[in-house]
DNA sequence: TTATTTTTGTTGTAAAAACAACAGAAATAT
DNA sequence: ATATTTCTGTTGTTTTTACAACAAAAATAA
């Protein structure tokens, strides 16, 4: 446990809270690391989720299932990133979403509510941990606007284009280095991965972007 | 400023505050009450928003206009309601949506940051708000990911049938009032409102629902 | 009440998307 | 190095959508 200490420290979540503190904060918490094959589900649609699951190592897609079977990506997460917060904050609530291991992973666990009603701590503990929690919620809600923003758009073109100048804005770059192979770049616009290809196709030879796997140029600031 | 003491202590935001904490603390935010007519808009894409606005009476709209001037309506919002939590909790941020009223409309609006830099009793309000406002916007979120779920579908039959038994599900009823009229769901699920009208039609005639204006029956549980 | 405006439903047509099937390229395993 | 698997691009066909134009119904104003 000890060991990850400085990997824990860096995550947001902790942040303005000092080395003695998270140590009796993640013992408090009854927190422990749990690491999983790729693949793996950390947890699933329709499971009540109690717990605040902070990514050490490793990728996570955050999916949904649609009732016929085809795959949405809502979006993917890396080291640092916290998974779980909106469950935990709305209390007993079905999740609607399922995390999915993209590769072997190493998850840092601690049950939020636990500490409130055992821990004397507690107050201390929360109000800092309750700040994170809302500025990180804030921004995921920000980014969760964003992505009905680029699925919202009428045709498959306005898609693309719109996905890639949105990171570019977020980047302050036109170079993209964008987190999706092509399969899942379309499960996150929900669109067809061929008509897809096709239209990066045409956009590449119109000469508005550029691209080689899943490194994009945009030419024109669209 | 008084009169309205009563409408605000109702709002999930200033939840398990006291009469005379509500009244110290609205005096430490600043907060004044603002009324708009109808069409007005509280604050536009590209405004960076530093206030929280609570509706006090009135319908507003969360919107985005896409490139192409299309609206895209991401929610509606109804007294007891507050807006701009996200952009407050991000700080700087520029807002990417508008808010519009869609009727006249009367709301609170307190400047967050203000307290915290000010006032002695900072602490003291600042963790009581914080907890509410975490609780909000993961309840926020969780609204959003439905959203998302709702517009991903491929096609608009699904669409309409996933955005009915969601509401289904959340009011545990299968008979659903919805709040948009057909041009308004239409701009919520991204949809032609014409082609929308005519699948409606023939979900009616197939028997899966029934309905009237904006009054919907869920015959089976799909 | 009647006239006017707004909302909703219907239809045909053109545009766009999904789908399927496959070929070539790239990455990985042997 | 070669074989195998995965990923990406291309094309034709079918399905679905957007769009436009209009009719019917409902709501609102005069």
């Amino acid at each position: 446990m000890e060991k990850y200490y400085q990997k824990i420290k860096n995550a947001p979540i902790f942040y303005g809270i000092t080395d003695e503190e998270l140590d009796r904060m993640l013992k408090c918490f009854r927190a422990y690391v749990k690491s999983y094959k790729s693949g793996d589900i950390i947890f699933r649609q329709g499971e009540i989720v109690s717990n605040i699951y902070l990514i050490l190592d490793g990728e996570v897609s955050i999916e949904k299932d649609s009732y016929w079977g085809r795959r949405m990506i809502i979006q993917k997460l890396y080291p640092n990133n916290s998974i779980g917060l909106s469950l935990v904050g709305s209390k007993n609530v079905e999740s609607n979403v399922n995390a999915v291991c993209n590769s072997d992973a190493l998850v840092l666990i601690f049950n939020y509510e636990k500490c409130s009603t055992i821990c004397h701590n507690a107050c201390l503990h929360h109000n800092v941990l309750i700040r994170n929690l809302f500025k990180i919620l804030s921004k995921e809600n920000i980014q969760l606007v964003e992505k009905i923003d680029n699925i919202s758009q009428k045709t498959i073109r306005d898609k693309l284009l719109t996905y890639l100048s949105n990171e570019s804005l977020k980047s302050k770059t036109n170079i993209i280095e964008i987190p999706f192979n092509r399969q899942e770049l379309a499960d996150y616009l929900n669109i067809d991965r061929s008509a897809m290809s096709f239209e990066l196709s045409k956009l590449k030879q119109e000469g508005l972007i550029n691209y080689k796997k899943n490194k994009f140029v945009l030419k024109t600031n669209i």
